[in-house]
DNA sequence: AAGCATCAGATTGTCGACAATAATAAGAAA
DNA sequence: TTTCTTATTATTGTCGACAATCTGATGCTT
């Protein structure tokens, strides 16, 4: 929802769910807890219809599970899970580079890198505030996913896949010099898109979305053998 | 839900999704009808919480189109959404055969030639029905993606992607020399399965939905400009 | 004491009705 | 006659209540 979320009118399902699913990324409410429709019905002030509307999607983005007649359940952080997101991450977003590098105007490429620009910026002043690195991480590759102008790939990556691919960055985290270092592959794959070099593109992609999985697996791996 | 579909309780939401879904497949509700509500309550006799449930999950697989307080639409076929469509399509069933000559066991691979023979035999009696034809081409890539392990790319293919790929392919048909030739592509790809090479299979695959896909967009061509 | 059946409590699935919004038709003004 | 306004109608979004199902505890049997 996130390509449409503010076009047309907004109804309560829509405001709920950005709310829980903010909660859900965010780790407000744990991995693993039970989802209980009154309960949150009650919380978020409203009837049980519009709730469920919100928890089907949240299905969809794979940040609940649901079993009929017994409820749902936020989704456990796994490194099985990891690995088989970031695999598929790879893949779709290599093909959307390739894509963006054949679709993408002059117009949008130079926008991505002002916004490059902005974020290493503001990123000087912000040091160490991991928040300010993640936006402008998604922002980046929601940029490159729209270049590519396939709309079921576009659906896929930033509607399915991507509130579950920022819930084990944000309760992760992203640590140490990957943080700088993202800001250089960054500006290596627009460079690769604007020479409409996609195969290149597609690489550098890859290698940047495998770096960063590295990174959040040694984290998980870490958290398993601390207190386990 | 594919996957899952027999599995655990059945509700109401779940049968009239799954006769909704058929009924656009096959074209029995035409692409681009307006979804009413009220009508296809009582048409299937149901409350409309379980209707608004069913029409959720195909707006996931990308059957009907919903704008807030607008309603839904039978999606439409066209020469931009079946290139969109099968160019994700290559993309992930390619990654599904590496995959799967990664990670499927002697069993299944034994168990998909099984399948294969007995489609075989079944096409030569009923020569020319290409709803069997249809069946035994979704069965066997239905066995891949399963055989890919990967849960998410599991669910975006057999429980996304899938029905719209029929559905275009249940519309505007399997004509001539094709419906043989997949026989033999696909005896093809078990085979680079078998033998482990995951790149071979994944190519042999590319080439595979590729050739439907021009099939298709003949049908789409001439039926666009007969009566355009 | 362990295991199974039964029952109470709570939760999910479904229903019919109401409120809010959009589409349509009728009427008035240019 | 055309176009804008307005009212009517129908549809979608939301609500509270009921029915069906699952969970957990209690008591009984072996």
């Amino acid at each position: 929802m996130l390509a449409t979320e503010f076009k047309e009118a907004i109804t309560a399902a829509d405001r709920v769910l950005v709310q829980i699913r903010t909660a859900i990324v965010e780790g407000e409410i744990p991995a693993g807890t039970k989802i209980s429709e009154p309960e949150l019905a009650r919380r978020y002030d409203l009837s049980r219809a519009p709730l469920r509307e919100a928890l089907a999607r949240l299905e969809r983005c794979h940040l609940i599970e649901r079993t009929p007649n017994a409820g749902a359940r936020v989704v456990k952080l796994s490194i099985e899970g990891l690995r088989s997101l970031y695999q598929l991450r790879e893949e779709l977003e290599g093909l959307a580079c390739r894509l963006a590098a054949e679709h993408m105007t002059e117009q949008e490429i130079a926008e991505v890198r002002a916004l490059l620009d902005q974020h290493l910026s503001t990123q000087r002043v912000r040091e160490g505030e991991s928040y300010y690195q993640e936006a402008g991480d998604v922002d980046f590759h929601y940029r490159v996913i729209l270049g590519s102008k396939n709309p079921y790939l576009i659906n896929i990556l930033s509607d399915e896949l991507y509130f579950l691919v920022r819930m084990y960055r944000v309760q992760l985290g992203m640590n140490g010099p990957r943080v700088s270092r993202a800001f250089d592959e960054h500006k290596a794959i627009i460079n690769a898109i604007a020479n409409r070099d996609g195969e290149l593109a597609d690489l550098l992609m890859r290698r940047h979305i495998a770096a960063s999985k590295r990174n959040i697996e040694q984290q998980l791996l870490q958290q398993g053998t601390s207190h386990g």
